[in-house]
DNA sequence: TTAACCACTTGCAAAACACAAGCGGCAACA
DNA sequence: TGTTGCCGCTTGTGTTTTGCAAGTGGTTAA
């Protein structure tokens, strides 16, 4: 670490350009495989997602579990440290929605809506949406 | 652009190990010159610094001015967008201080207690002094 | 006049990234 | 039971980014 600051603390472990595109997948599309991460419209390469996959479970901001149908598949899902990443996530996507020069997704909006709402609140439901999907607590 | 996300968006352009560190510099800590982002403990090289006030520029998140005092001086400040990463800054703040193994600055609390207290209130608050010292609107 | 300070720029080595190909384990099908 | 394809990766290679050190041209204080 080059510091102990917060901030600093955070920005070393998921600031890069594809570890929170995977936690957006995993909270917002339902997204669990290697492969569908795989196909998100960004298109990460496979070494890349495998290194960020381990540093995330390192981390244990994501779980890694076996699929009990498929023994060959492997589930990946988010812990409650994971799932604490929802208001950074959500914040930089309001960010973006009100400074953004291009057109972005509206399809997004569903997502931001809530959060635009009331941050506070917004967040707090999200989050117990995500606690029951992945089996936290 | 790698797509059309707005999470996508934000983190294509400050999601690297610096940019949000010099606006968190910018925000609570006061520094305006070159040569005080420089040594912050987190010690940045002096082309990566060059790099990246040039792009945050080109972003219009900050800002270049010449001092009228020393005229080889050059005053760095936010812009409203560049304000408008509070909320950023602050989520990533928190979850480290909710998460981190490590032992974390306690200075900061006086940052982020505002923030802890009521997220919404607290954001409100700190951008309206960040406005006043930028001289934003 | 000279020494220090200012915001950078340049050169180079090391690390990270991006792309393509391949690999061993498992599964569905003939 | 052999073949074909999917599964989560690993490996190899070239390119880009990063990190460190040294230097530069203009400015300022003594």
């Amino acid at each position: 670490m080059r510091s102990d600051c917060p901030l600093n603390y955070g920005i070393e472990i998921f600031c890069d350009k594809w570890s929170l595109l995977i936690i957006r997948d995993l909270m917002f599309f339902g997204k669990r495989y290697f492969n569908e991460f795989l196909h998100s419209e960004e298109h990460i390469a496979t070494n890349l997602l495998a290194d960020r996959l381990s540093m995330l479970e390192k981390e244990k901001i994501i779980r890694k579990s076996k699929d009990t149908q498929h023994k060959q598949k492997i589930v990946y899902s988010l812990t409650e440290k994971g799932i604490d990443l929802l208001p950074v996530i959500l914040t930089i996507g309001l960010w973006s929605e009100k400074h953004a020069d291009i057109k972005l997704n509206p399809g997004r909006d569903i997502i931001l809506g809530e959060a635009k709402k009331g941050l506070t609140r917004g967040i707090d439901k999200m989050r117990k949406k995500l606690i029951k999907e992945h089996e936290v607590g």
